[in-house]
DNA sequence: GCGACAG
DNA sequence: ATCTTGTCGC
């Protein structure tokens, strides 16, 4: 497996004004009337960061499943400084550097990219699924854990129950129960996907937990890259 | 103005 | 995200 080090590009935005600019520049080219991957077929591949905040070191993992069997078949680590404090609705700012090199570092093409996070469910209609979607022009989906700050009604107990994520009146993503009667987990389109095949995929890629296995292999990846960084500081 | 708020 | 032990249940 490879890992590499990043540095935080030398254009970054600094303040939250400039970041949300950059979403507001970059938003006209999210692409959505495509359906993107058939599901379980060819690769997915799951995204994820973790955190030191007190060592300002943030690790990230991208790891390629076959989206039929989901055995993995690739993966790779990247570690840098940390770009951007926290901020809900400016998370990308955050991520983004460490996880486009983690992608870069991939031998083979990602396929579709799973993100732990939003993609059009987002105050301005651009999470890190959208900004991650239209810096790569790859299709993304993002499958998230908690509602943010949209409303929805609890679908129904069943696996495969979904119910409508609403920003007031519009459908910005949708809850979907991937196993019974356990909290559901929030979809919403990235890039080059449609919301019906988002969905597919996120059941696709939950045969056995709540969680794609995209996601939770993504997890331990970069919390151990972050592990192993902190042994070898830089 | 106050609280809520992906990770 | 991260700090953190045990515990209840399939």
């Amino acid at each position: 497996m490879t890992t590499v080090t990043v540095p935080i590009p030398a254009d970054w935005p600094t303040t939250e004004a400039r970041a949300r600019a950059v979403q507001d520049g970059l938003r006209a080219r999210v692409v959505l009337d495509e359906p993107g991957p058939t599901p379980g077929t060819g690769r997915v591949t799951g995204v994820d960061v973790a955190y030191d905040d007190e060592r300002d070191v943030v690790a990230a993992a991208a790891v390629v499943l076959d989206a039929a069997t989901l055995a993995v078949v690739a993966e790779a680590t990247a570690v840098g400084r940390i770009s951007f404090p926290y901020v809900a609705g400016l998370l990308a700012f955050r991520e983004i550097p460490t996880v486009l090199a983690a992608l870069d570092a991939l031998p083979c093409p990602p396929g579709l990219v799973v993100c732990d996070g939003y993609g059009l469910a987002h105050p301005r209609r651009f999470g890190l699924a959208s900004h991650l979607g239209v810096l790569t022009g790859l299709p993304t989906i993002g499958v998230a854990k908690n509602p943010f700050t949209f409303t929805h009604d609890a679908p129904d107990l069943p696996r495969g129950s979904t119910s409508p994520l609403l920003a007031g009146a519009e459908e910005v993503g949708r809850a979907v129960r991937t196993r019974d009667a356990v909290k559901p987990v929030f979809v919403s389109v990235g890039h080059r996907v449609s919301l019906d095949n988002a969905c597919a995929h996120t059941l696709a890629l939950t045969p056995a937990y709540r969680l794609p296995e995209t996601t939770r292999r993504a997890d331990a990846l970069c919390r151990e890259a972050l592990r192993a960084a902190a042994h070898h500081p830089s």
